[in-house]
DNA sequence: ATTGTGTTTGCATTCTTGCGCAATCATGCT
DNA sequence: AGCATGATTGCGCAAGAATGCAAACACAAT
């Protein structure tokens, strides 16, 4: 049977870094705010979305980008933060795929 | 413009509940243990694949319970854990989808 | 060089979370 | 009833995380 394989595949996308990540109300709001907004945003721009202190924004930005979430790049003294959605989607469609094949495994076991 | 529509999209599958319920590597373990399985599984049984004390897999399967990823049924004194992945699987595909949508029109506005 | 603006980082504080232990609850067995 | 077993909960502790403040850093403008 292929349950091997498919605790292999499950794990392989149970990446705590990036659940982590998105386990904070407040990163869960920095990050819808910058997926809307389509274009890149500066920290001060992303501020004002959620009520704490710029210095939190700029951490909770690091904590996205080393997640792969976000990405930033530097112009002058500012800098922009863009949403880095291919890896993310890719994790939650593989995510859910291997789930979905579980479910699936499980239902024709039991019946 | 949908920019609106699409806010309301993305926090719609922003639910922190979920991702703080995935955001701890015990519980990603007892997880993957019970997807893999198919079938439902005791707590005890479920305690083997993560070495802590069977009071913590109790706390953690709870927490996974009211998030949502996984469902208990009585079974004489012994309680059964199985996935619920229905749910789950809406909520990683939904996002998934939300955050696209958002990246092409971002691609597409830069063009 | 000095000044100003945007961002990051060190530090201290507070809040949260994971954990083990022991007690308790719930159910089955004799 | 009394006992045994599986699961949950109260409690205290230790580690981790989020936050604000102030200092430091990076870059632009004068």
């Amino acid at each position: 049977m292929n349950g091997i394989l498919q605790a292999q595949a499950i794990q392989s996308w149970l990446r705590p870094e990036v659940f982590k990540a998105l386990a904070d109300e407040t990163r869960l709001a920095v990050l819808a705010r910058i997926a809307v907004a389509g274009s890149a945003m500066t920290v001060s721009e992303i501020k004002d979305c959620c009520g704490i202190h710029l210095s939190g924004v700029s951490r909770h930005l690091r904590q996205l980008r080393l997640a792969g979430l976000v990405q930033a790049e530097k112009d002058g003294r500012e800098v922009r933060y863009r949403l880095q959605a291919d890896d993310v989607i890719a994790l939650l469609r593989g995510l859910a795929d291997s789930l979905e094949s579980c479910r699936t495994d499980c239902c024709a076991e039991e019946e």
